[in-house]
DNA sequence: CAGCGATTGTGACTGTGGTTACAATCCTCG
DNA sequence: CGAGGATTGTAACCACAGTCACAATCGCTG
């Protein structure tokens, strides 16, 4: 849970330090993120001590020291696994590099997509995946492929060695303890949103509304 | 939290359902999304009884319970404002109609986009979308554009009365209490990640693998 | 250099989410 | 129709994430 609210601190610092902030204070980070300032000091402190009291944080410090603890002080070589409409964007976007994130080989198992070039990436067949992750260190692989193909294509992703895995096929794949996977789903998401979404604001859940507790 | 994991449910039961089951245990969706059965009881018992002791759920019966308390017996009108590369993505995703969801209006700035059709809806311009929120009793909003624009458009949206984001811009918005926002950034995912994948998978934060606490 | 305002780091507390264990209940089958 | 196996629903328990409050510390200023 704090590791996932790492990069958002991350990604807070940097934005006030392109606006010339050269000390952050846990307050300013509570503002940017909408959190409080105590949560963020907890979360921060849980690694170590970055701040100076009375003054806050030494961004391009803190910027580094959370860069290191999430291993993001190096490269991570990616694999794209299903170049259809949605892989596409992926390749594209170019929001990947800057934070270190390399696509560096897409692979398809459909011929009409191979020797395309996308996102200045030749799309390879399946065939040549081994190698690309062999030859390329690549221990991250996003999965856009279909939900019916998902579980295979990642259980071969797993035999080839890879470690993590961002999967956008609505599937919940198994995978050994030892594979990260985290699942990219928007209808997921949007059937959770729905949930709160009721005229009044109102919630169910065995109609806990009522705080006097009948005892039995 | 528990909200976030009756899609999932959803998900499951619409798959054993697919394979001839009728009746399913708390033991097979454990099975099948990788949880322990005790999870999924609790989880459903929070909205009611929905079992039978020694025998399990009715698959039907379950699902319809489910898309109730999420509210997804009905259909939800979806605009999508920014239809560059990720945005058409989205729109020709055949993903969301099944599961109620309906992208009824497609908006973007840039007058080259406006015109286009994709995947069956023809991009407008900005200044129709209040007309499209209001005539087609729209409340759920897809937010794709890029980074500098997310806040402004947001907050657009939610003066035109959009009640939920489904927000792809990598920023934390400002919203009111009363709106819905989930992010969707897998930048931030692969971010957090990178966090597990240390060589041995030992585990950092302050060195509490001792586990023989010293006491003071 | 003392006093002051600001801000951190953390101990203590709280609440909530998850796990465990089991009585209650149900279906089946002989 | 009674016994047995299966499975639920939940009470009791546990763990831990988040909140609160404050002493400790810092830089600044006069
Ligand atoms: N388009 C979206 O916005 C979107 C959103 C969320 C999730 N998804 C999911 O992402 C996945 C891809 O969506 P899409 O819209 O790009 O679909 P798509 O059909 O356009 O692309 C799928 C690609 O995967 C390739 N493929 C099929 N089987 C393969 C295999 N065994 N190995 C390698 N490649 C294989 C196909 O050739 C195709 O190019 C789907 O699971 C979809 O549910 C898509
Ligand atoms: N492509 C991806 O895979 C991907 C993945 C994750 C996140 N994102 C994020 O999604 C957003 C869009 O990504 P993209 O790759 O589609 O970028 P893009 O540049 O291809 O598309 C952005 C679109 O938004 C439109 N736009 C700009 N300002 C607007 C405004 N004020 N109102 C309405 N429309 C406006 C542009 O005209 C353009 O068509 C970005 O914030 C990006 O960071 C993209």
């Amino acid at each position: 849970m704090v590791v996932e609210r790492l990069p958002l601190y991350l990604r807070a610092i940097s934005n006030l330090t392109k606006q010339g902030r050269e000390v952050i204070s846990s307050q300013d980070l509570g503002a940017e993120l909408h959190t409080t300032p105590a949560q963020i000091r907890k979360d921060l402190s849980y690694f170590g001590r970055f701040g100076k009291q009375g003054r806050g944080y030494h961004a391009g410090r803190l910027l580094e020291e959370l860069r290191h603890i999430l291993q993001l002080d190096r490269t991570w070589n990616v694999t794209l696994v299903g170049v259809g409409r949605l892989g596409k964007a992926i390749i594209s976007y170019p929001g990947f590099a800057p934070q270190g994130f390399r696509i560096v080989a897409a692979f398809d198992a459909d011929s009409r997509q191979v020797g395309q070039l996308v996102g200045g990436l030749t799309v390879q067949p399946m065939s040549e995946l081994e190698r690309a992750v062999r030859e390329k260190d690549v221990s991250i692989a996003i999965v856009a492929v279909p939900a019916t193909q998902a579980q295979a294509v990642i259980q071969d992703l797993v035999k080839l060695g890879i470690r993590a895995i961002l999967n956008y096929a609505p599937v919940t794949p198994r995978v050994p303890d030892s594979v990260r996977v985290k699942a990219i789903d928007p209808v997921l998401t949007l059937q959770s949103i729905t949930y709160y979404l009721r005229p009044d604001g109102a919630s169910l859940a065995g109609e806990e509304e009522q705080d006097e507790r009948t005892p039995v």
